[in-house]
DNA sequence: TATTTCTGCTAAAAGGTTTTATCTGCAGTT
DNA sequence: AACTGCAGATAAAACCTTTTAGCAGAAATA
């Protein structure tokens, strides 16, 4: 059984093909009853356009790429939820591509999106300083930036960090607590050096950041050096994410200090799986990934109406999540 | 700048578009001196041909659909990487279309698809026993299903669940233990009930089996029915999933009872955020989704070219990764 | 020499749609 | 009566590629 073209539908109703094309797409002049009964003939007969066509001829193809450079981390996925979520009902797909940090992966994909004329692109990251591709800032069609920073003139999307870390120290400090300690990732982060900074200027002097790497291990070993040290110990303790935040947690209970009695704990991530299932559930910032994902996608759309948007980078900000290990919450 | 057509590249190497076209395609009878300089020019001139037009006359628009149950859970994403990975050296894109289990979303995704020509569509879901949509089953398109099942005929990929229960209970016999419980999540799932029978056949009589939930919780809570019953405690536990298999360390390190010294534990998923960062690191059984994502995507390879496959449920074998939480490893 | 076979190449059709330019009538103006 | 204007429709071109059928010339065969 063949897939039922327009020329059927014109046959059907008894008018040319471009009396058809005209009356589905509202274009041209034509008759209101003609209108209407080309499109009841279509609709009767399962008439669907095909997308191939179409995009030969209009030079849209109604697809975006979504370049990411990680398999699929924990990150890039919300991104691409939120992505999807807002182009669907435009009728625009998403092809997603995994350049597993290849370049040369990285350009295979690009070609491929290229020749299927995309008709713009979201190049994603799992680190804000790792550099897109550079034939990127090159091309025709619009690209966006999410969770990466792009060239000169460009659009990217960002999560708020700063914002973020002051969601969670002014959290803190709202409770009561002036001596609050930063335990976070490694330095040479982007994300990490910015967090950094903002915390600091929320407590002012006796700021103390220990930086280490992104791991359960790390949160106990830093537990145990600033423990171990002299001077007063810290009444809360802001995470760099809910990770070294589960190890904070841990290690405090290994040392019968309670949480958030003893010392409050926040995190960042709100990655579910963590967050939720730590003792006590754990306080933490989101990020808000699928938002940054519905920014891109809407701008991507717009971008490809010929829309004009301002070139620069936009901040989401982050959402403050209240559980047990603050104190912020009793339940 | 305009983009390079075939008919640039013609016009360049002075022959016809026809001839063009074989050269760069190896079809036809062409002069090799002739093949070689149409294709030196192609390169040099950068030309790539337009994929809506070949796919509109080939009717292979070499992009398929992937389908998927909810918003990219930790599941569907190394089986989408996987597809991808092995089409990707064949020319094939991947769209990606999460419908959140909405049935309308589900459809409005399968239209479009179709309107785009895909060559084929993968199916996966988040749990064995969720039904795809009916709709799929009528398509004149190949169509696989990974970690799902499909109508009657149709072409399955799952994990072998029942060979990852018995790696997982084997594994902790050939280290001495005997009495051994397993504790699991929700009996309504498929995959639970599959487990479990294989972990009773494996056992034998002495066979104890606690169903609850996905949770760390739930560990923690069992350990606590286990414990305070009476008679011989068991001297290993495999769990259902690697987050019951942490809160069940976690509620034997409470307990003062070493892991492996004194319960052995055995976890399932290799979800290595958790199984990683448990103390000690956790001995589990990886699904290998990856795995099930490249023989979906050969067989939908193999599909589209025409080759017939034969129909029926295909097993991937799970892999044991041992760690130290069972103490088949010293480390 | 006349016919066939083969080689290398090409014109043209096809694929399904949108869009431009044109073509009929018919009503309204001079 | 001759013209203009307009509504409604349509033929044909265009998008870019692959493929079919055929053409010219040279080599091989009779």
């Amino acid at each position: 059984m063949h897939r039922q073209t327009i020329r059927d539908v014109a046959r059907a109703a008894g008018v040319s093909i471009s009396t058809a094309s005209n009356a589905l797409n509202g274009t041209g002049r034509t008759n209101a009853e003609t209108v209407e009964r080309v499109k009841r003939v279509a609709e009767e007969i399962g008439f669907r356009p095909n997308a191939l066509a179409r995009g030969l001829l209009t030079k849209r193809s109604h697809a975006i790429g979504m370049l990411t450079n990680d398999t699929y981390g924990r990150l890039t996925l919300p991104m691409a939820a939120g992505v999807s979520e807002v182009l669907v009902d435009h009728g625009l797909s998403v092809f997603l591509c995994a350049t597993n940090n290849d370049p040369r992966l990285a350009r295979l994909h690009l070609e491929t999106l290229l020749d299927r004329q995309v008709d713009g692109i979201i190049f994603t990251a799992t680190r804000l300083d790792l550099k897109p591709p550079p034939e990127l800032a090159k091309l025709s069609i619009p690209v966006v930036y999410a969770f990466a920073e792009g060239p000169e003139n460009s659009i990217s999307f960002f999560p708020d960090d700063a914002q973020g870390a002051r969601l969670a120290v002014e959290h803190l400090q709202a409770l009561g607590h002036s001596r609050i300690a930063h335990i976070t990732g490694p330095e040479d982060y982007l994300a990490v050096r910015v967090r950094a900074k903002a915390y600091r200027d929320c407590v002012g002097p006796g700021a103390v950041v220990l930086y280490g790497d992104w791991s359960e291990e790390w949160g106990h070993e830093a537990i145990e050096q600033i423990l171990s040290r002299g001077g007063d110990w810290p009444d809360a303790v802001f995470c760099g994410n809910d990770e070294i935040a589960r190890g904070v947690i841990d290690a405090l209970r290994d040392k019968n200090l309670t949480v958030p009695g003893d010392i409050a704990v926040v995190g960042f991530d709100n990655w579910e799986v963590i967050s939720r299932q730590t003792r006590p559930p754990l306080t933490t910032i989101d990020m808000e990934l699928k938002e940054i994902g519905h920014s891109a996608g809407l701008t991507i759309l717009s971008l490809t109406r010929g829309e004009t948007v301002p070139a620069g980078i936009t901040r989401l900000p982050c959402r403050l999540v209240v559980r047990q290990s603050s104190g912020g919450q009793t339940d």
